[in-house]
DNA sequence: AACAGCTTCAACCGCTGTCTT
DNA sequence: GAAGACAGCGGTTGAAGCTGT
């Protein structure tokens, strides 16, 4: 499938916004919306690409922007979000209002992943094995490997009702990851200080979760996802929603991906033990 | 004061998913 | 069903500001 440029590369300005750019880009889409990026700057006279026009507006001059720094409460809930869905900044910029991906994103990388517990120490040392395992059977087998893994995780969730069992542990696949070479681990042995450290605990035993556990399960391959959800509706009616997280809202195991996963887990952390 | 190294964050790039033709 | 067009996403970059020496 062929792709046309973002835009023609001649005669469109890069860098830094000016004020009156800005301006014409408030006044325009007050006027007349934005229904087609694209089209917008030449409409509105600027000399932008859509995707600059559009990366303005959402990231910065879009009136419910909340501006400032980051409450507590909020690094929390992008920690705790970020728990749950990985990189996935949009999702987690969704729920919370008035802060964009790219905000989250940079909040993320320059502030918090540096507080992440030393409840990653165990758990890099099992990815390493975990790695160095696959390593060696990536050329040979790497889809039936990650069928395999996905099996195994419906199995988990039959026999223990939850997936976020540290077994799950897979390959490092984000960023965050890779740059720090499994540094999610703190050298100063800081914890995240909230009144959730109970959780956090209970995640490190029990229910630890990784970036890496959730790019796999809802990794961008479509014949994933599709697998994994034809999976759970399999189960649904036999085990799966025999489970009080499920009880609520069976239905959205097959609609929306990252509700499901964020009901999910949300609920599985109010679970006891299982 | 000057410099180097570090941090922050706005913006860009390239890719993917979805919609339309 | 194939191809093109577009929006949106996440990773990355680089300039500006900050801090330490």
């Amino acid at each position: 499938m062929g792709r046309a440029p973002c835009c023609e590369k001649m005669g469109l300005k890069k860098g830094p916004w000016t004020p009156e750019e800005d301006q014409i880009l408030i006044n325009y889409i007050n006027t007349n919306g934005h229904n087609n990026w694209r089209a917008l700057p030449k409409q509105a006279g600027l000399l932008r690409c859509g995707k600059s026009c559009r990366l303005r507006w959402i990231n910065y001059l879009r009136p419910d922007i909340k501006r400032g720094n980051f409450t507590s409460e909020e690094e929390e809930t992008i920690i705790k979000l970020h728990e749950m869905l990985g990189n996935r900044w949009s999702a987690i910029a969704a729920r919370l209002p008035g802060r964009t991906d790219n905000e989250i994103k940079n909040v993320w990388h320059t502030h918090l992943k540096k507080r992440l517990p030393a409840q990653h120490n165990n758990n890099t040392k099992k990815k390493k094995n975990l790695e160095i395992t696959k390593k060696s059977n990536k050329k040979s087998s790497k889809q039936r490997q990650e069928k395999e893994k996905q099996e195994e995780e419906v199995e988990h969730i039959k026999t223990e009702g939850s997936p976020m069992s540290p077994t799950t542990q897979c390959s490092s696949s984000g960023s965050i990851n890779n740059k720090n070479g499994g540094s999610m681990n703190n050298s100063s042995g800081e914890s995240i200080n909230n009144e959730d450290d109970g959780n956090n605990n209970k995640d490190d035993d029990n229910l630890a979760l990784d970036d890496d556990f959730w790019s796999e399960v809802l990794s961008s391959d479509n014949s994933n996802d599709e697998d994994i959800a034809r999976k759970f509706e399999d189960i649904e009616c036999s085990d799966l929603f025999q489970f009080p997280l499920f009880s609520s809202s069976p239905s959205s195991v097959a609609c929306d991906g990252i509700d499901f996963w964020y009901d999910f887990y949300s609920k599985s952390l109010e679970l006891p033990q299982l």
